[in-house]
DNA sequence: GTTGCGAATTAGAATTATTCTAATTGGGTG
DNA sequence: CACCCAATTAGAATAATTCTAATTCGCAAC
């Protein structure tokens, strides 16, 4: 069931007015720039920074403020409908991919998501003793892609 | 011969005239304050930020700046002498552990190491295409250990 | 329909880890 | 001993994020 609404968050980028009912469905209020927020993020899946959210967003909503986009995304990740990626001291950068993945940092600054088989996290978790309460499993590559 | 530098490294904490001896080895011209830095982070295992990494300095050489010791310990991972280790938004946490591992980063703060068989990382890497060239892998746990 | 209420939003100030700048010091070499 | 370059220093600057306090919004009760 949690599978199919998330499957439908990932699909729905083109039907705003389920994205209302997505919120809804996991727990978030909706309101319009939370709408606006999601919506960017499910629109171009290129792992954008707060910043850059705030720029786009700005266009559909140009009275939103940067504090609004800041709240949103921690609204959004805190329900699970958006994950928050960390690489070095770089700004935060938040993607809408639901699927357990990695992500691969390019010394350009491209981040790319990496799909993980279902079976490497539980090995990852094998390493930890059973009395271990894990929450989450970050996988980060940094390294160089291939050009294109 | 790199792995017995290596072992020699996290072997002297109890011999400071050793220190120097690793700095250069690893082609790190030894001051005395990246003596005093690189000799802390032996000292106590626990993944202190700069600032922890500041603190303890100061009773050894009371001169020292914040600066050095951000510069000492840049100085310090560009060598692969210590590891940077991030976590969300916290601040850089510095690691003398050479061995490759993963890092659990309890609720409440606490960073632990994980070992990792070599043969984990290997089957990350193959997750990846042939063509991308990858510098380094991070596994990073978040949730709760056992109280002690 | 208006009023009231709590949550959400807003603008801007504050915070904080880190980096930068410019001046000083220091250790090794000629 | 003098020189030179790298390292160190103090403090200012930066930048992402969070905080604060005031305003607005949407809905529910009346």
């Amino acid at each position: 069931m949690q599978g199919l609404i998330d499957l439908m968050a990932e699909t729905s980028t083109q039907n705003p007015e389920r994205i209302a009912e997505v919120l809804a469905d996991h727990g978030v209020r909706p309101t319009s720039q939370r709408e606006t927020v999601y919506s960017s993020l499910l629109q171009k899946r290129d792992h954008p920074t707060a910043d850059e959210v705030f720029a786009r967003v700005r266009e559909k909503a140009p009275t939103i403020s940067l504090a609004t986009v800041y709240n949103c995304l921690d609204v959004l990740v805190q329900h699970n409908l958006v994950k928050a990626v960390n690489f070095e001291r770089a700004p935060t950068q938040y993607c809408a991919n639901l699927a357990p993945h990695a992500h691969f940092h390019d010394e350009e600054g491209r981040t790319l998501d990496i799909d993980m088989p279902a079976g490497m996290f539980e090995q990852l978790r094998g390493l930890l003793p059973q009395n271990f309460d894990v929450k989450d499993i970050e996988v980060n590559f940094h390294g160089r892609a291939p050009k294109s």
